[in-house]
DNA sequence: GCAGATACTTGAGAATGTCAACTATCGAGA
DNA sequence: TCTCGATAGTTGACATTCTCAAGTATCTGC
């Protein structure tokens, strides 16, 4: 069993706090526009007229989960559950004008904080993108 | 209110991507271990004879929080709490040798994955490490 | 038209977290 | 010394997020 790599250690405690900021940062925004932080996920991941069982799909979640995050979404009035008429068992999620502002609202705000987070000059943001997009591609090769 | 710069929104997506992977990497580990995700994240984190307030200053959470987190791993057989001697309100918190045993392997086993996961050259690691402790440290001054 | 797959809902229950209230203990100052 | 405020830990109530199993409605292929 190999010693451990004190550079591997490093690595992951560093993206883990940076993740953590990032999400830390996305859950205020969250909280200030009265959403719960799954329900903020689900608001930002919804494209437009699309079935429950999509957003299950971006968030890796249960069917049944999503049933419960939607209702919270449109107890608030911000987006509606409509049958598509191409498929009888299927709801439609669409996004009422309020949950538009929202989702605007909550993606922009996280924009400016990440923005704030990753204060590097240009070459080097580009440049560490380019190395965690070459870890994740890696890893998606895997999967 | 600036449009959102993709590259912003690439970064973010890719950190969490690789804290989410390692994240379900150590997960799994703990499910072998019998051990649920927070049990084992304060298995590691654990130093080894501490009060169970410094645990949950580690942990960022309420001291209830840890009261139930200890008795899971106090059930297992993983720690005792032991009276301080110098502060009868407090509680030391030691590692038993299955304790030990298990946290090593967490460790190890950690360690293995995230070292498949960057998987990239001596050089960029280390460049990876610095850009991403570049961006803690600011982040820490700001806090 | 029937059998099996699919979309969504419901209910039970686990894991994680917060907050408020309580007990026991400590430390500092009148 | 005695008392008051702070601190360590626990408990109980509750919110959030999640999974699984079961049920309903609908669709699709034979």
């Amino acid at each position: 069993m190999a010693a451990e790599d004190p550079l591997i250690t490093e690595l992951t405690d560093l993206a883990f706090h940076v993740s953590g900021r990032l999400q830390q940062g996305f859950n205020a925004i969250a909280a200030e526009l009265d959403l719960t932080p799954v329900q903020a996920v689900a608001l930002v991941n919804l494209r437009d007229p699309a079935p429950m069982r999509d957003l299950a799909g971006v968030l890796h979640c249960d069917a049944s989960n999503v049933t419960g995050i939607v209702d919270g979404l449109e107890r608030r009035g911000l987006v509606t559950r409509e049958p598509a008429p191409t498929d009888r068992r299927v709801k439609h999620l669409i996004l009422t004008d309020e949950g538009h502002r929202r989702r605007n609202h909550l993606m922009t705000e996280a924009n400016t904080r990440a923005e704030a987070l990753f204060n590097l000059p240009p070459a080097d943001r580009r440049h560490l993108r380019d190395l965690l997009a070459t870890i994740v591609n890696a890893d998606q090769q895997h999967s």
